[in-house]
DNA sequence: TTCATAATGTGATCTACATCACTTTTTATT
DNA sequence: AATAAAAAGTGATGTAGATCACATTATGAA
């Protein structure tokens, strides 16, 4: 089966085919329809996902009631509620499918049982956290210093495909910034 | 020597004398002045640095001139430019001295090497890493769903200390609000 | 095809916060 | 102790973007 997490694992270390295995072992498939919940707000996080194919994201609705977007994730992209995951404590944020979605589901005693079974992996979890802690200053210095338009043209820089698949309202969320705001900047 | 680096490392992993004298071998220690630069705009990022004593900050200076902050670091903190230290780039964000300070600096060729030879050093520069990430969502989901206020309270609450140590126009823009609205917030 | 629901657009109004200009206080420096 | 420089406070005014209210256009389900 070509899922995709092999090319994504090798483009960091190489595997061999047992090796792949052994890790491919340690996840398990599922498939959820748009609009199901990976991850409700309060339940335990049993997983960090790898989307195999569809779209999710993961988000955090405040006392006001509003829904904060923390982050997409598509094809290759991981994605859970680290902090609840990592602490193994009740999920802060919620994670559902934009779209119908395939994701490989990674309990957290199976990653660090790979983790310390193949020193290789610990790397690639490694430079994936370490890309993943540069990609959130970036996002924070955005906020930090742009104006929402300039936010919004940023992203529609990096991930045009976003636009055609996720709702503006959800946009407008993640670039933080009032749905009817966004309307009028795109416009 | 008491640098505090041993306590800090050894709350993830155990580590024998001589492995953390072989760890230690990897550092160096610098002293820096207050004001003095660790890590300057546009030149290249060399080290990580392990702040033994003393304050430094991260900031990145935007085309308007303004300066906006990425981190504080104090005693037992890392900070860098990590997106220049790792794809050894050139520095976007400087890093310079609040206080007079003292430094463990780690170049990326010791840390990649340290993290090859001993893997329980790349497990803990996993975990820290993915403490890091976890940190950095929370402060993303505050810029978007707090108002200045809130994110001022949050952070006074968070790091008392750092409001006897830092100047408030500082703190205010790594809050990401003008000098004259903290100042108005904080009376 | 019809009805319902979600998504988007758009005007009118409001507000948190920025900016500018100036004063006062605190901290360094000689 | 005197002077300069940095930090902090505060009023007046401007503005990006929020909020509210409603209209329009897609999307989907029976």
């Amino acid at each position: 089966m070509n899922s995709g997490l092999r090319e994504h694992i090798e483009k960091i270390i190489p595997l061999t085919d047992v090796e792949f295995e052994h890790v491919l072992s340690h996840f398990i498939l599922k498939k959820f329809k748009k609009h199901q919940f990976l991850i409700q707000e309060g339940e335990p996080v049993t997983f960090d996902f790898f989307v195999v194919s569809g779209l999710v994201k993961s988000s955090h609705t405040d006392e006001a009631g509003k829904q904060h977007i923390m982050q997409f994730a598509m094809e290759d992209w991981w994605i859970s509620d680290y902090q609840a995951y990592f602490s193994q404590t009740a999920a802060t944020l919620m994670v559902d499918c934009i779209e119908d979605t395939e994701v490989f589901c990674l309990s957290l005693e199976n990653r660090e049982r790979l983790c310390a079974d193949l020193h290789k992996i610990e790397h690639f979890f490694r430079k994936k956290s370490n890309s993943g802690y540069i990609a959130l200053q970036q996002r924070i210095l955005s906020l930090l210093n742009s104006s929402a338009k300039e936010r919004y043209v940023k992203l529609l820089g990096q991930y045009p495909s976003l636009f055609q698949r996720v709702p503006k309202t959800l946009l407008a969320s993640y670039l933080g910034v009032s749905r009817e705001t966004l309307s009028r900047l795109s416009s």
